[in-house]
Formats: C-alpha cells, sequence, structure tokens
DNA sequence: TCGCATGTTGGTATCGGTACCACGATTCCT
DNA sequence: AGGAATCGTGGTACCGATACCAACATGCGA
C-alpha cells in the first residue's frame, strides 16, 4: 500500500480513501492513484482492515452434508445472495459430526465472520451454539430447529408435508404403510415422524411401531439397512414413507434387493426432491422442498440483522413445500398442492 | 486476550505461548491461563495472527456451479483433505461467469488465502490466472485445463473416455451417433469431442458436424435445446452421447418431449455419473468419474506446495473414469473397464 | 565460588490497513 | 474585508496477535 501512495506522490491515508470510495479526494489524485494500483496489481489486504473495522466480508455456512443435494441448494442459494451484499460465503461440512461442528464454530469464531448459517448435527448441537451466543454473533438456522431455541429459524412445513404424502398412499388403499426415518435428534425427522402419525389418525389407522425403522446415520446405506428389517417383517409394509431424499436411495436399493417391483409390489413416497433425477426420470412422488429458497431467505435474514435491520423479535420463516406426484406410488401423475 | 492475560496473572505473550503450544511455558502458567480461556470463552483472532505470520489457515476453492454433482463431491473431498491438514475452505461459486469469477479471485487474494483450487470457467479465463501469479499465490487447476497452461493439473481422461462411450454405441450397432456439447472454450468438451471422432475414425465411420450439437451454456435447458435440434434433424441420430451428467438431464428431457423412448427408440450414454440418480434407478450408461479424488488428489498437490514439498516441475494427474453399462443403450448390464 | 547454559517471562516493534484529529488552502457569507 | 464553513491532505495511534530480544532465576560443571 505505501508503495503504491508512493507511486502515486501521496499518503497511505489517500490510498485508502480511494479504495474505500470515500469523498474527500481530488479527481486529480484518485486518478493518479488508481493508475498505480493497476501498475502494481495491488490488492488490499482484507485481514488488516478486518482487524480495525471489526467487519470482514464473510459469513459461515454449516451444513451436515454439501453433498445431499438438498444441502447443495442451500448452499448456493445462500453463496448467491451473500455474493449480492458483497458477502463472502466460508463453506464448513460437518458430516454430522458434533466435534467438527464445534471445531468449525470456533474456527469461524476466530475468523471473525458476521454471521453464521447453520444446520445444527442434532440436539446435542446446543452447547456449541451457545459458545455464538456468548460472542455475540448473530446466526440462523436452517432447515433444523432445536427445542427451545428462539433465534431466527427458516425451515419446511414438515409436519404438514409428511402429513399430505401418507394421506396420498391412504387414498390409494395402503393401510400398512412403513416409515423409514433418521436419528430422533434431528427436528425434521421428529416432525415428519409426527405428520406421519397424524395422517394415520385421521384415517383412523392404528399406529404400529414395528412398522417406523430409524436409521442410524443420514446415509443411504443407513436406509438401506432400516427398509431391509421393515420389508422382512413377517407382515411387510405394502408402501414406504422415506424421511428424506438421502433415505430414498436406499430404500429403493433395499428394495430392489428384495427382487420386488415399485410401485407394482410396494409404493414409495419422500420428502425433499432428488433435483437432477427427478428431471432425468420422473418417477418419486414426493413433497419438493425449495431448498435454494432456503438458502436466500435465511442468508437475507442474516444480512438484516448484520445491517441492524433485523426486529428484536424472532423470525420464524415456514416455506411449504410442492406436492409432486408421479409414478412411485401407481396414481395418476398429476400436480397437486 | 489482554484480558485472558490478566486474569492468569501473566503477560499477552505468555497467553500466546498457551495456544500456540510452543515450549517454554511453565506447567503452573500454562495452567492458569487455559482456565482463564475456558472461563472466558476467549478464541484467538486469526485475523490478527494471519496479518503478522502471514499464513490464515485458508484455502480457496473456486467452481463454476457448486450444484453440479461432480463439482459437489470434488467440493466434498477438498474439504475433507483440507480439514485434516487443518485447513479452511472458502468457497466460491462462479456460475460459469468471467466477471465472478474475476471478482472471487481478487477477494480470496485480499483475504490472503494461502492456495487455490480453481476449475476456470473457460480458455478467457486465463487474465485471470494472471493476477494470481503474479502476487505468487499457488494453485491447482481441476478437471478444466488451459490452453498452454503448464502448472499442477488434475483432470480425468476426457478423450479415451469419450472413445470408449462412443465404441460401445458403435459396438451396438450405431452408426449415426449424436454428441450434445458443451462450449468449445471449455477442455472436457474439447477433449471429449476428439475422443468421440476418434472413436468414429476407428471404426470408418464418417464424422458429420451436423450430429454435434453445442449448448450455449452448461445448463439442461441448453442441452435440451440442442437435443432437439438432433432429433428434428431430416435422418436424427440412433444414440446420443452427452458431453456430462448436466447436460444429459436436457437430453433426456428432449427425448421424452418428442415421445420417444430409451433405449428402444434411442440410445444415450453420458459422462460422469448422477451420483444419486444412479443409486436410486440404474439406468443410465456412463464413464464415471472418480469426483470426489479430484478434489481430494488437488487439495494434497496444493498442500504439498504449501509446505514447500512440492517439487519444482509441474504435477499432472490424470485419472481414469470407470465404464459403468446399465440399460440406457439396451446392452447387457455388465461393468467393465 | 564463578561463569554459563537452560528455562521462563515480559517489553517493544510490527503486520497492513483505518479512525480520528489537525492543518493549510479555498470558497462563501454578511 | 474578516470570519466561518468546506475541502483535500497528512500524521498518529491502534486493531490483536506474534517475532525478536532482553532480563531474570535457577542449576550445573569447573
Amino acid at each position: 500500500m505505501r508503495e503504491v501512495a508512493g507511486k502515486a506522490g501521496v499518503s497511505a491515508m489517500t490510498v485508502s480513501r480511494v479504495i474505500n470510495e470515500s469523498r474527500g479526494v481530488s479527481e486529480d489524485a484518485r486518478r493518479r492513484v488508481e493508475a498505480a494500483i493497476a501498475e502494481l496489481g495491488y490488492v488490499p489486504n482484507r485481514l488488516a482492515s478486518g482487524l480495525i473495522r471489526r467487519k470482514t466480508g464473510a459469513i459461515g455456512v454449516i451444513v451436515p452434508d454439501v453433498a445431499n443435494p438438498f444441502f447443495t441448494l442451500v448452499v448456493r442459494g445462500a453463496e448467491e445472495v451473500a455474493w449480492r451484499a458483497g458477502y463472502h460465503v466460508i463453506l464448513c461440512n460437518t458430516q454430522a459430526d458434533l466435534e467438527r461442528e464445534r471445531g468449525y464454530l470456533e474456527d469461524m469464531l476466530a475468523f471473525q465472520v458476521e454471521g453464521l448459517l447453520i444446520a445444527p448435527v442434532g440436539e446435542r448441537s446446543k452447547p456449541n451454539l451457545r459458545i455464538l451466543k456468548k460472542n455475540g454473533v448473530p446466526f440462523v438456522l436452517i432447515d433444523r430447529s432445536l427445542s427451545g431455541y428462539d433465534g431466527d429459524l427458516v425451515q419446511g412445513d414438515s409436519v404438514a408435508g409428511a402429513q399430505r404424502l401418507v394421506e396420498h398412499l391412504i387414498a390409494l388403499g395402503h393401510r400398512r404403510i412403513g416409515m423409514v426415518t433418521e436419528p430422533g435428534e434431528v427436528s425434521t425427522a421428529r416432525d415428519r415422524g409426527e405428520g406421519y402419525r397424524q395422517a394415520l389418525e385421521h384415517a383412523g389407522i392404528e399406529f404400529r411401531p414395528e412398522l417406523v425403522a430409524e436409521a442410524s446415520a443420514i446415509d443411504p446405506r443407513a436406509a438401506h439397512d432400516a427398509t431391509l428389517a421393515l420389508l422382512d417383517l413377517a407382515e411387510p409394509p405394502t408402501a414406504i414413507f422415506s424421511v428424506n431424499n438421502i433415505a430414498v436411495v436406499g430404500v429403493a436399493e433395499a428394495i430392489r434387493e428384495r427382487g420386488l417391483d415399485v410401485p407394482k409390489d410396494i409404493a414409495i413416497v419422500c420428502f425433499d426432491d432428488i433435483e437432477h433425477a427427478s428431471r432425468f426420470h420422473p418417477f418419486l412422488t414426493v413433497m419438493a422442498q425449495p431448498a435454494e429458497t432456503f438458502g436466500t431467505i435465511a442468508t437475507q435474514l442474516l444480512l438484516d440483522r448484520l445491517a441492524g435491520r433485523g426486529s428484536e423479535r424472532r423470525r420464524l420463516v415456514v416455506l411449504p413445500a410442492d406436492f409432486i406426484v408421479r409414478k412411485s406410488c401407481g396414481a395418476e401423475a398429476a400436480v397437486g398442492v
């Protein structure tokens, strides 16, 4: 920087003013400085300015798995909005591991990010979030809530969505409906289970615990194993509701392994669409969540807070999902809400 | 930090030593400092330490589209290796836009990242990379090369892979084989086109330019339009080779739109697998690239350079793809190389 | 007993910018 | 014309950590 100042025949202060486009610089001086910057290929050091201004222009996004199509889109949406607002995204992938989540949170603080978007691993993430509170860094939860959490949150309507999917199965005549779910510490899994139960109850069908198989992790393989357990019951289900798009991959593999045909032998529905898969081969009946919108809105909420425009109160955004009927249940293809 | 020092009854220097685990601190002092850190929830400021040490512990990853399953996996692989080495990943999404690419590159420099992984937009990215050279920041290209580039590079064997796919189609009796490709400024598109031509040549089939449709962008919609042009030819192709997994989504949509059946009426092959889609519904015959490995190896190369372990010469890694025969060509399913 | 190596600690300058204040030169007002 | 307001500019301290050096206590060998 001093080099630039020397070349332009001005002081470092004036260079700083030019970079930050603050007024109070003569046209003449500005031109000389800009010429010097271009010639030297000078790029200002954000660490230094961030240090004194306490603004880094970076926000952190922490998700369990970027390779999950849902979170991929969330990240893309977040990145898009952040970019427009002049912010950068530092992406962290926790692999659904609490220790890593904690490590990343601390590191984000160390990097002085101005705020965070977080899809927490689960209930046990609470102590991790407390670190944030303690350091006064604003954050917005995405997709998953935590019991007792009262901050900003963007989530889908898991209860209603799950209910709608199961009602669809019931309307097609299914009575033994299985559910493949993920660990109960994830709020969406709990909510979708609740929707599943409500649908059964409204239809006067008894809830049977043995028809709910909990996968040990958010992973197709775990869902695959859970599905096999359902299929090997004395009275296997005639339809399966998969808690999300990752699990449904394992569900399909297990069904294929048992030589069954979808939808002839068994019907499938699931939460979350599989973007490219469904365009390539529209087959699965799903509740499609507007994943990218999760990212854009959450980022918007965060940016509002950073700009001091956020209201005092918490802001809770619930995004509805689209019910898309395709072929995996044998029903006539049609689109409804 | 001074607060911690005060609480522990030592100087800031000693606190710094404890944080950095450097020796020369008594057990007694160390314990007091650690207690103070825990009690105050103190997190060291990386900006400040980065400023003086000229090490930020961050690397940048710049890709055209994180939502592309290939790059998603690349990012996951990179993040994984970086994390193990104590580095963080700052993710940038250029949307295949040159201006954004340039903006991100400058911003990464401003953030003082120690190195970069880049999948460049295309040939026109060269001036952007020159900025990096000028500032002496090491970087590794991923997936795509640039003519005349002589730095580190991790890429797939596009020529051989494409050739293998087209040979498969020829072996099944196809003679009019179309190709849906992307803009020629992307090296992989050029290489795959080359493989396509070689396969035809070896089989004594004349290369017909009208059977190659170039999509205007890396986007299913553009590929869709290009495919329609092929299907509406007086003599449409009996098979289509799609340049990648994103394009094939548009290809399939166009084929469906024309009321054709795959593989009965037309065969499809493509480069890159669609991870979740292929597990859910194994259908498409593809050359599956080890995308995650692209990320891990590229990051490893970069880390080597950062540690000064990189050799003087460029390092070029070419990863072979797996040929996976499924149902989209009507051939018997089998796995080969 | 002295000199010196070793181990522990604190002081000071510094990384590269920016906030804040001060200063001289204009311009404008009454 | 004299004073105030405005503009352009530079000087200095400082953000929070670390490199480097100096200072001190201790223990050892000669």
